[in-house]
RNA sequence: GCCCCUGUAGCUCAAUGGAUAGAGCGCCGGACUUCUAAUCCGACGGUUGUGCGUUCGAAUCGCACCAGGGGCGCCA
């Protein structure tokens, strides 16, 4: 918010510094000081030109030759326009703002603004987010939603950061564990069919597991191995092949199953309020992968080894140039001519690029698939696509219970609908106690704003590198650091708003403000900021904690600070301070894809 | 064997190469006649895995090592 002030101290600085005979370092840097409740940037440049000094021969100790450079500098360029207060300190050049100039400013454009506050300007680039990529013929687990809440909150920053954004979803709906899942059915089920959508998604994942229980969960796995497995392993092979020969049958089963998880699905976003654009499906990009392949191989790229009985591979290492094994070798076809997950990704690729002439994309896949997509960006570049540069995998870590990791396979999964379901319960709970008063419906409602976000938080607030171990008692803490916590600082606003009735009118600020307002002004004004570098580091939990902290800021501005008790311009000014608050939290919230609840 | 990720307070986690490494939880002690206590205040708690380097300045960058996790030609 300052950027036009920055800059002018900036040409001061340079002028300041060609006055005094010292050299100016290329770029001039301000960063918000650290003291809390002063308002103000600093720049280091004393300590650069210092230690430039240094390295070229003059003998100067660098902490000291910068104390001295930023107290000349001082000196010559006393107070740069729009700030109130400069000072040099061990080096660091400090500017301060005078607060109640720009509380006006801060407060009367967010206001203006309104949920448009922090939006970045449009940007030429198209970015497609590719995530909520579950398989079909299984049920959407926590570790789906962690994907889901992590690609969902990522568009929503990069889109208001200023990005042209499309959300794509991915799912699998084809492979041996569908076909496995549909001889299960086929065998042990036909016809049958439970009443209601999680019901038959959730359904379809027990025959999955009960498939995997009868035909083996892995091939060193013999003591599972039923008599009848050599039998029951040829039957699926069998119905895998009459799936490719596009055999009616088969073929009909299939989607009807499938359509049973697709509509779960749908039905789970609808609750996370995802609304995916364009939507990939394995099954469809099959054929656009087969297609490739020869277009990899006509190009030199790609190896045939079919005649030799092997498969169609790259020796990306060696179509580098290098000695050490880092791409190693990818299998692009079996050599039964059938694609892999690659070939498809690589298909996919393309049509992001021709088809919807995306210029980034990102990819909110699982961590174990690192190497994956460490192959396919650098097979895209050797194919000549500059988009490959622009492809990021934004890895998440997986999502384990207290007891190990969860498998679809083995059916102990924690299913998010669940979790969904016994969080709702607990905050209704909650909620009857702390607000007893409060009708149904609002309760309901509020119960449904804050179990969601507190799922959603617990999800956004942990770096995406990091494994998450989840666990209930956890999961269902609302205190402290969590979303409960930022929203219920929402509703204290909004309660405050509510009780003094009509917003005042645009006014200078004369009072002299408190700690806990410089904070909560410093805090709101970076928002912008924080998006840019948001959606720029594909960070959301930059945004999480930005959030949390604004919420910090505000309960202590609410702690300290009388709002309707205050008297005249004070209380007018406070309660602009509060209303902007309250957007700005709001706003932050919606990029994580949270609520903002008005009561709970 | 090679590659990637992680290691910060008792626990879970933050921290633009920058100023005194911060929160939450837990524990201990306090605050509701107040704009709602899902809150707040205080106390306790650190050799940022180890070592060496780069830098005026390192949790952050480089190298080596230790520990844990993940991955490495026809699974996805």
């Amino acid at each position: 918010m300052f950027d036009l002030q920055l800059a002018q101290a900036t040409k001061l600085v340079r002028k300041g510094l060609k006055h005094l005979g010292l050299p100016a370092p290329e770029e001039i840097a301000w960063t918000s000081t650290p003291f809390s409740g002063q308002w103000g940037f600093g720049t280091t440049i004393g300590f650069q030109i210092a230690a430039e000094e240094a390295r070229s021969g003059k003998k100067v100790q660098v902490p000291v030759r910068a104390a001295e450079i930023a107290d000349l500098l001082l000196k010559e360029i006393g107070i740069p326009q729009g700030f109130a207060r400069a000072e040099a300190v061990r080096g660091y050049l400090n500017l301060y703002v005078q607060p109640t100039e720009y509380a006006r400013t801060v407060v009367d454009a967010v206001l203006k603004q309104a949920e448009g506050f922090g939006q970045g300007k449009a940007k030429s680039e198209r970015v497609m987010v590719e995530y909520a990529q579950p398989n079909t013929h299984h049920s959407f687990h926590i570790g789906h939603a962690r994907n889901a809440i992590l690609g969902e909150s990522l568009a929503r920053i990069v889109e208001f950061a200023g990005f042209d954004t499309i959300r794509a979803s991915y799912p699998g709906d084809i492979g041996l564990g569908v076909i496995k899942c549909l001889w299960a059915y086929k065998r042990f089920h036909d016809g049958k069919e439970p009443d209601g959508v999680h019901e038959r998604g959730q359904w379809l994942l027990s025959i999955y597991t009960e498939a995997n229980a009868l035909l083996g969960l892995d091939e060193e796995d013999e003591d599972l191995k039923p008599t009848e497995r050599p039998e029951y392993e040829a039957e699926v092979r069998e119905m895998y092949a009459k799936w490719d020969a596009g055999d009616p049958e088969v073929r009909q089963l299939w989607e009807e199953t499938r359509r049973w998880s697709l509509d779960e699905l749908d039905e789970i976003l609808k609750l996370l309020d995802i609304k995916i654009d364009v939507f990939f499906f394995e099954s469809e990009v099959d054929e656009p992968a087969k297609a490739i392949v020869e277009a990899l191989i006509q190009r030199g790229i790609a190896e045939d080894e079919r005649p030799q009985g092997g498969p169609v591979i790259i020796k990306i290492d060696e179509k580098l140039g290098l000695k050490k094994e880092k791409y190693r070798t990818a299998v692009v076809l079996r050599s039964d001519g059938t694609t892999l997950y690659l070939t498809k990704d690589l298909a996919l690729a393309k049509q992001k690029f021709e088809q919807y002439q995306v210029d980034r994309s990102v990819y909110v896949v699982d961590v174990r698939q690192s190497f994956h997509f460490v192959q396919a960006f650098k097979i895209l570049e050797l194919w000549g696509f500059p988009q490959a540069e622009q492809c990021f995998h934004l890895p998440y870590g997986f999502v384990t219970l207290p007891e190990g990791a969860m498998s679809a396979r083995r059916g102990n999964v924690v299913l998010f609908k669940d979790v969904m379901d016994e969080t709702f319960r607990r905050v209704v709970q909650i909620i009857t106690e702390k607000n007893p008063d409060l009708p149904t419906e609002q309760r309901n409602e509020a119960a449904r704003q804050v179990s969601m976000g507190a799922l959603s938080y617990a999800m956004l607030s942990i770096d995406t590198k990091k494994d998450m171990v989840f666990d209930w008692d956890r999961a269902l803490d609302f205190e402290g650091q969590a979303a409960p916590y930022i929203q219920y600082a929402h509703v204290r606003a909004n309660s405050i708003l509510q009780r003094a009735g009509k917003l005042p009118k645009p006014l200078a600020i004369e009072h002299e403000l408190a700690p806990a307002e410089v904070q909560l002004l410093d805090r709101i004004s970076r928002f912008p900021d924080e998006v840019q570098r948001s959606a720029q580091e594909y960070k959301p939990l930059l945004i999480a904690n930005y959030a949390f902290n604004l919420a910090r800021d505000f309960t202590d501005f609410y702690q300290h600070c009388p709002v309707i008790k205050a008297e005249g311009k004070v209380r007018d000014a406070r309660l602009r301070l509060t209303a902007a608050s309250k957007q700005v939290l709001a706003t932050s919230l919606k990029l994580l894809s949270i609520q903002a609840p008005e009561v709970m």
